[in-house]
RNA sequence: GGCGAGUUCGUCUAGUUGGCCUAGGACGUCAGAUUUUCAUUCUGAAGAUCAGGAGUUCGAAUCUCCUACUCGCUACCA
């Protein structure tokens, strides 16, 4: 049988980092095992719901190139695929499993159970709905059929709880840790049913992941806790379980708590894919995409936080990765996400593109400076710069002068490269760039070199004070190519400028 | 507090059946080389007694036990 594996997230702000990962082992295992991806989305608290996650999450993944086969925003045989939109479905197999004697109903109000959570606080223990304190609350166990039937005529609230079989030992395969056994004593009841007429995520996830014949779970680290409690409902339902493989955390950079968004904040990286702009409070956060990153790039440094190929290949094209992806090389301890590793895989896939495919980013960079440039002068100008760019971003940083002629010298530049009578040679090396017309490269460097040599001079004073009236500061390509590139008409005016300017 | 999981260079990790590991690679760091400058690139170096301890064994990063530390969960949130 293919298998059928599903990425669901709750739409209750952006995709964390660590959610896309998760999504995209989740592809990388269906895609390597001809099976299917879905998307879900978990919206059973409404408390929660925040407007316009649900797009972004699938914005997302439209931007890293992740497609769903099946799903929200797809369709597909299994849907409704929100949560919200199969309400109707949950209660029934609620009730089954009270009918069963796996659950009960539970009438106590959050009041009260604060009240013994407190009670117990104060005498140093937890308050645990469990075996041994369910017989002492409100709930149907404790009170008469009658009574129970009333109040459930009356509309009265009620939770729907577990009821765990007491001291058993449960066991969890995981396809990543192996066996992990707890026993169910010390477990808590679990709601699995809300007052507010909907199931928690604990009832949602197992009612949904059967009936859309999910085949693998794969989810965070942190689900771990409660994955007894799934097994458990999957036995309650009669119901063969899927696999299970939990993932290990996404950690900060520095410390060892789980990456959040105060960290990308803090550290200045991103922990979503796409910016979000906050509803309520307008705060925004950024995102991979807006900060220059290549969707690839992402992709590729995110699989490996967490998993590896077993050799030492690191560069891998999502088919590369689709090809070697296997769950048994899935690490068991948490990965700290750097900063560092994910610039260099940016620079590297920022390499691997051609000037043409990274025309249209740069135009729209220049756009925003309402600067309209022949493409193929970009173009020109991105072969250039190319190799000097970790992020898209860098771009203006990096060819700016190509645009726009300096206006300020670097002090430092010009105090090592600007001496006595510089003014002048530049004068005469001007003279000479404007005598070639058309201009021609090798022809300029070699009367320029020559005069260097006739007149004793150092090479690299005398060219990198041209470079200075042209770019500013000392850096950038090779000079002759940026004059040929620039044209002799606006090095004319430069160096002019800049003999004036500095005057010395 | 309770429960669970984890622990190899600063970081990501290789190491799957114990011996080719005097622990390999990558990022980062440092040093050289190349270049008219800067960046790129190239070469090289430093860097883990495999959390600690005890044991099994001719031999352990790899097996067993104990300890420590870290993280996660502990809601009518997912």
């Amino acid at each position: 049988m293919n298998p059928r594996v599903r990425f669901a997230p709750s739409p209750t702000g952006p995709l964390h980092i660590g959610g896309v990962r998760t999504a995209l082992y989740n592809y990388l295992f269906a895609k390597k095992n001809h099976g299917t991806f879905l998307l879900r989305i978990e919206d059973t608290d409404q408390t929660r719901f925040v407007e316009g996650a649900e797009a972004y999450i699938i914005e997302a993944f439209q931007w890293l190139g992740i497609k769903f086969d099946e799903g929200v925003g797809i369709g597909g045989d299994y849907g409704p695929y929100r949560q919200s939109e199969r309400k109707a479905m949950y209660k029934p197999y609620a009730e089954q499993l009270v009918r069963d004697g796996w659950a009960y109903y539970a009438f106590d109000t959050p009041e009260s159970l604060d009240a013994k959570r407190k009670e117990a606080e104060a005498a140093k223990k937890t308050f645990q709905y469990d075996a041994s304190t369910r017989m002492g609350m409100v709930n149907s166990l404790t009170l008469p059929a009658e009574e129970v039937e009333r109040r459930l005529a009356a509309g009265e609230h009620y939770v729907v709880r577990f009821k765990y079989p007491d001291n058993i030992d449960i066991h969890v395969h995981d396809l990543v840790r192996g066996e992990v056994v707890i026993n169910s004593s010390l477990l808590d009841d679990k709601v699995l049913y809300k007052s507010d007429g909907m199931p928690t995520y604990h009832l949602a996830n197992i009612v949904d992941d059967h009936t859309m014949e999910i085949t693998h779970v794969i989810r965070g680290e942190e689900w771990l806790p409660s994955a007894p409690l799934h097994v458990m409902l999957y036995k309650a339902f009669g119901w063969e379980a899927p696999q299970f493989a939990h993932l290990p955390l996404l950690l900060k950079p520095d410390g060892n708590g789980k990456l959040s968004k105060r960290d990308g904040d803090r550290l200045g990286f991103p922990v979503f894919p796409l910016q979000w702009t906050d509803p309520k409070s307008g705060d925004i956060s950024s995102g991979y995409r807006e900060s220059g990153y290549l969707p690839e790039a992402v992709i590729n440094m995110l699989a490996l936080l967490g998993w590896n190929p077993g050799n030492d290949q690191e560069l891998m094209s999502l088919q590369e990765l689709i090809d070697a992806f296997s769950i048994e090389k899935i690490s068991k301890a948490g990965a700290k996400f750097s900063l560092d590793k994910a610039k260099w895989f940016n620079h590297e896939y920022i390499q691997m593109k051609s000037a043409d495919e990274l025309y249209p980013y740069f135009e729209k960079i220049l756009g925003k400076k309402h600067i309209s440039c022949n493409a193929d002068y970009v173009k020109n100008v991105i072969d250039l710069i190319k190799d000097r760019l970790n992020f898209i971003n860098d771009f203006w940083e990096q060819a700016c002068y190509f645009f726009e002629a300096p206006t300020e010298y670097d002090p430092q530049a010009l105090k090592k490269r600007w001496k006595e009578g510089t003014g002048a040679h530049l004068k005469v090396i001007d003279d000479m760039l404007m005598s070639f017309q058309p201009f021609d490269k090798q022809k300029a460097q070699d009367t320029v070199m020559q005069y260097i040599q006739d007149n004793g001079l150092n090479m690299g004073q005398i060219l990198n004070s041209v470079r200075i009236a042209l770019v500013g500061t000392a850096r950038g390509p090779e000079l002759f190519t940026m004059i040929e590139l620039m044209g002799t008409e606006e090095t004319h005016r430069r160096i002019q400028r800049a003999i004036e300017v500095v005057n010395l």
